[in-house]
DNA sequence: AATGAATGAGGATTCATTCAT
DNA sequence: TATGAATGAATCCTCATTCAT
């Protein structure tokens, strides 16, 4: 446990840090419905009940582990498309999908709270939560999706923001085909169904190429 | 109750019709998660336990509701192609999109259980019911992506089945942003968070279209 | 745990003794608050799910024990006023509290379940099982009280079954003041605290003769 | 939130009254349960743990709520029956019924705080705490009992007090019977369950005037 | 004295699944 | 085959209370 309580903000932030720390280490050796709050404060160094003071559900904890992933991702993303505009690199469909098939990719983490928030994270949550949460989200994506439209001409203005929402249901759709349950897994070992066996980033960055290759040429 | 026990093989499969039409009238009514075994069995005029004899398990019921919902998708899919065939009609990328997005539209209750299918009903099956899920899937995917290949020019040997595969990850993915949870919906009534607002059918389409043009524009 | 199921109505009766008894046995070694339906399950020999087989709620168990009491309670009631009108023996008041207060005397856990049942057992229920309870005692109480009438003639038509009820309200009240806390107990064993060292039997007896004197006098 | 430090006994004083006051408000607008200490400490202006300084239990705060109300009406019970005696006016069953119905009326606070002081309140204190509650409610017993004997004749010495004990037991059986939980009372609406519908007041006078009007009666 | 962060005990209930009949 | 009684695992969250600051 903790030796001191935390007063000060900085203290509350580190604790909460400690939560979420945990929550994500757990996450990324079991599924979400696996892990339960007990062990998520053990891991922390907190009562059980001291989770519940920095975040109000279970869902809650992981939907702050989704916004913390994708403020990271948007930072990356933010900082590359910078980098390329001040470089003045010109910014081909290939170089971009690139760039977010290797920012997506070392999120392992974020790619499976995406895939389950829908059906899962979303479900006990208050409505101010979920306002704050889309609002958040809204914020970043019209941040991001301006850069990606200096950076794809073939974007018009708003088409950014819609165009990372789109990634966004990619990720869902594509990760729920790549990453099935293990015991579908184990089926897709026999032979012949290989087709069904898909590497996530071979996929996502193919039809995302496709996806915006077919942009472009519409845009023409 | 059914008066008598279902001996021969026509009785016993209108059993099993009947306890599937109660699921999906249920699952037409409310979430997977708010159905229960109990409530299927009284709709079919079953007892609980006789559910159990047709199917191994309650996600096993559903996935089997998915595997006719996909036969009946097929089946009307193989009928439109041979039809445009026959015709000689040309099947442009927008005809196709249009087909797909019709027969889709349609079913909605095959809509809600693609998006549940990975999350939710493969986590609860024995490994022959898998496998044999995704052979049968395999199957009527080869066979109509063989079709989809004929009508799609740019399509190459065994993108067919592909292609259909994809379809299947962007109904996921889209339907998981077009319907979130009742309280993300209410947050998404707010103003400014209009581009949350998704109608399914119409990303759908427009996504499937781009993709495809990229196929055939790359394919070029 | 009991070796066969119960199919047949008798069995199904059986079970649900035993599930009663074993909770009376329970509500007198202990406070409602400290049983917990494990325990009761335990003892019952039968799982803990069976429990919500029979009694949907905690507190509708302790109802039903509550209900069982009261039957036996009008039962004797009723026979006891007709020997009585049988015997053509007057009935004073003084006998009549008598009757009363031994057969209220011999059933102590009736008191405590009655003591509790407005604060904590009817909490938890649903309409349609307090209506029932409600319905089953107005019964019996008009029942009982149409006997009372023919037994104290000072009772007017009706008030048979107001005086059981206002007895009720009685028995809340006199078992809460000669039953405290422990704690209270303890206290009161201090000199000086003799005052509210209460014998329910004694103090139900005087306040009722009484009671009844008094509805005797003024009905003159 | 107070600024300073209640250093002197009239700030302690007024700090209490604070807690108090929140506390009682509280409890006229939701029943004991659905309050909790942290709500009390915010309307009250005061941190959670503050309230721990003035009451060692939760249950503690509201026994000091039922003493304060206790007083309350003792000392009106004192001058009202001093009025009487001043005014040599006699002092009839009816007048008295009366005089009691009134002062009880108007602090249905300390009715439901009677009600519930046996079943919930008095379980979780401490000895002296029960130990001071008793020994006050007795002195202003013994007080207010005295006055009551001079005003009605049929009591003997010390009935004064045993009549207000078991005023007291009439209050907590009457008050559990005419205030049932709001499911039962739902169910009391169903034509035939008028008999169940109880006024408090009504029934109560009734009651108080026939238990003297019978020690009345006995004393002759 | 005041604060408010931390604690952690505490338990009814549901429901998919099984299996005796 | 059909039944439906029996099973029992599974667990989040509240909130009164404490105590370090």
């Amino acid at each position: 446990m903790f030796k001191c309580r935390a007063m000060s903000p900085e203290q509350k932030l580190e604790r909460r840090r400690a939560i979420l720390d945990a929550a994500l280490q757990l996450f990324q050796e079991m599924p979400f419905d696996a892990i339960g709050i007990g062990e998520v404060a053990k891991r922390a160094g907190v009562a059980k009940g001291t989770v519940y003071l920095y975040f109000k559900t279970k869902e809650a904890l992981f939907l702050a582990l989704q916004s913390e992933a994708f403020e990271s991702w948007f930072d990356e993303m933010d900082a590359r498309l910078k980098e390329m505009q001040a470089a003045q690199e010109s910014c081909t469909v290939d170089r971009f999908v690139d760039l977010v098939g290797r920012s997506i990719q070392g999120r392992p983490a974020m790619i499976r709270l995406i895939a389950i928030s829908h059906a899962v994270l979303e479900r006990n949550i208050d409505f101010s939560a979920a306002l704050g949460l889309k609002q958040t989200l809204r914020s970043r994506m019209f941040g991001t999706g301006s850069l990606l439209e200096a950076c794809l001409p073939f974007l018009k203005s708003g088409e950014g923001a819609q165009l990372l929402l789109r990634i966004y249901a990619l990720v869902i759709g594509i990760q729920s085909v790549a990453e099935p349950t293990p015991i579908v897994q184990q089926a897709l070992e026999k032979p012949g169904m290989e087709c069904f066996k898909i590497n996530f980033l071979d996929e996502f960055s193919e039809i995302l190429t496709a996806l915006l290759n077919g942009l472009a040429y519409q845009a023409r």
